[in-house]
DNA sequence: TATATAATCAACAGATCGGTTGATTGTCAA
DNA sequence: TTGACAATCAACCGATCTGTTGATTATATA
């Protein structure tokens, strides 16, 4: 059996990327893999926002942005400030981080095959948008019972 | 409502990294989102295997892992060749390089907080493991009747 | 040929996901 | 005080996820 391993982050050094535990980026990998949820992230990146106002976009029920929040809050990549009434939510990168580090394990296999990431992101860098936006929920995981057999 | 947004890649470039689709991001992230597949793919940085092979570290029965396969490749992540009754699984790293082109948009805001990656990653060389393994099955996704109110 | 093996298929069970609607809580403002 | 508003809670529904066991398919092999 392989055993729990945990990957601990160096020494004393940056402010505190999270942890790489499994559980850690088992939400973060999880909290990425929705459209609309990464669609939040995007907005963040460009400031802070009202559950109200991420909402909007939409065409679901705030409450269930709210709870796509409530993902992305559990896995960190979103801090709320509560005053009052409102809660103002704030993208918070550590996790993505921490994923771009558990990622970069792996770019020693794509280095033979691709150019390097900093090379790839120069070269998009003139066309580069807002960070991905996203459109209606279309499921994408296929259907359990299996269509290609 | 925001449209979806397919992020193309560059013009002739690299080999074929895949498409930032949304759905492609979807199947990769959601893929990643399970520490028994990110085993599997550790696993497979090292080689070729056999499903009975990849099976035999956990606790879980064959067929099960067989699915964990099938998740990861319809997330382009593994490729499989059949030869007679045996299939052979190796990693394919194109979505895995696709996903940290997605992650590196945010590259822009951990800059301010953490080291840059290169930095960071090249102080955990050292004590650099082989890629992450992982352990039980604890599901780490909270239950939905919500706990911290 | 008969049998063991590799892998998947199929059906099932229990938990989770993502959406809904309705109720509740707490704050702001007329 | 009363009412509008922001946000979450709660219960529900249908679909999906992850595991199980048993059957099936196809290939090796004794």
């Amino acid at each position: 059996m392989i055993e729990t391993q945990t990957f601990p982050p160096p020494g004393g050094s940056p402010p505190h990327p999270p942890e790489l535990t499994d559980e850690n980026l088992d939400r973060v990998f999880f909290a990425l893999s929705d459209p609309v949820r990464r669609a939040i992230l995007a907005r963040l990146g460009g400031g802070r926002f009202l559950v109200s106002e991420l909402a909007e976009p939409f065409d679901i029920s705030v409450q269930a942005v709210s709870r796509h929040i409530q993902v992305l809050v559990r896995a960190g990549l979103v801090q709320q400030e509560r005053t009052g009434r409102i809660s103002r939510c704030r993208l918070e990168v550590g996790p993505i981080y921490a994923a771009a580090v558990w990622i970069n394990q792996y770019s020693e296999y794509w280095q033979a095959q691709f150019d390097s990431l900093a090379d790839w992101l120069g070269k998009i860098e003139a066309r580069k948008p807002t960070p991905g936006k996203t459109g209606k929920r279309t499921r994408t995981t296929p259907t359990k019972t299996g269509e290609e057999r």
